[in-house]
DNA sequence: AGTGCATTGTAACTATTGTTACTGTAGCCG
DNA sequence: CGGCTACAGTAACAATAGTTACAATGCACT
């Protein structure tokens, strides 16, 4: 574990955070899908992302949901710290979009650290900062685009988090993700097609150019 | 200054730093309407807000916007800490939703006092939970309710705001909070008179019963 | 090979929201 | 007073998104 640390976050925190996070951490390896948080859950701890990708998802009581954005390698989950300092339950869910490794970090911990090393502190604000970014973005995409061009949107996302042309993914799921239903993604899916900018097949899509 | 400082953050911030903010703080008084930050302003300092409400919007380069969410007393702008500590350009646009009193810290002693007191690091750490959940509220607004609702909401929250019934607005105005176009509201408007939720005159609105 | 299920394609229809266009009216100002 | 402007009401229509219903196809499993 100290290796991958050291060579995901050695540029960022110095050799004795490094040391008590390699102590106090707990390594993981979560498959791809895998359900890390539920909404309602109390969380106890956060994850510090080493590779892989974590999706995180907006529900509502009525079975509504939406993806408000991604995690990836060097991020952590803001909205999770704020649960853990706030000792609130979690707002969101988060499901392994790919397989990914991370290490996860007590509260208590984190707290502590907060006094104690510069460096954790600008990375917890950085964090933040970050994500405020992004559900910023989110908020542009759900208000100002139409359904078409949110659907490349998240294609051309999802590509890029995957690093792969061909999305492994279903209609139906592109359409929980984006809060619509699927006759409507498959629709826009079809003149997508029509455009050549994709290649539909059963069970997955290839993106020829976005 | 030092007693509507004491009145409004005696119990989370200590006498020195309290004393300190009195120092180096700029106590200004903010009429109504006035613009405080522009989208692409660089942003210097923070305000704590003493009383009053100010409105944050979103704005893209189309000339679209949105209403993101008020500050109220005792609140501080999140997306302005992150501006200020990134060094970047706002990415929002804030205005003042009524008269308003606050105090204006600049970005080097913020930072300072991250180091130095344990309530001012709090006080910033909770500043971005509470932004980042209203942030989560927004994105729910707009995604999963309609328009209508959407407008109940939105009335319901500015008659919270600004501790009146009586809302003195026009229907652009609204439709420009909410992205939309005038005639649509107008239309709903007209909608929850006929229910006898409210009463609609030129440039207020009364509220009867949301 | 045959059954069953998940996935996809498509048509037809409805609902919601956005647009255009025109009218009326209140209030301000010369 | 007359004219200007901002605000509000409304109809008619267009565009977008959501819904229902059903057919077709691919794949896993027996």
């Amino acid at each position: 574990m100290l290796i991958e640390l050291q060579e995901n976050y050695g540029h960022i925190f110095e050799e004795e955070l490094l040391r008590e996070i390699n102590q106090v951490g707990t390594y993981k390896e979560i498959p791809a899908g895998t359900k890390l948080i539920e909404i309602g859950d109390y969380v106890r701890s956060m994850p510090l992302l080493i590779s892989g990708a974590i999706k995180i998802m907006r529900d509502d009581t009525e079975g509504d949901e939406l993806l408000l954005y991604f995690l990836e390698r060097g991020d952590t989950c803001a909205m999770t710290m704020a649960c853990c300092m706030g000792q609130k339950k979690s707002e969101i869910r988060a499901v392994a979009e790919k397989d990914t490794r991370l290490i996860m970090i007590p509260v208590q911990k984190m707290e502590e650290w907060m006094t104690k090393y510069q460096t954790w502190r600008s990375f917890v604000l950085e964090s933040y900062q970050l994500r405020l970014n992004e559900m910023l973005e989110t908020i542009d995409t759900i208000a100002f685009l139409k359904m078409d061009e949110r659907l490349l949107k998240y294609l051309r996302d999802k590509a890029k988090i995957n690093q792969d042309d061909c999305l492994e993914t279903t209609h139906q799921q592109i359409a929980y993700d984006l809060h619509t239903s699927r006759v409507v993604i498959s629709r826009l899916l079809k003149a997508l097609e029509k455009e050549g900018k994709i290649q539909l097949h059963r069970n997955h899509i290839k993106v020829i150019d976005l």
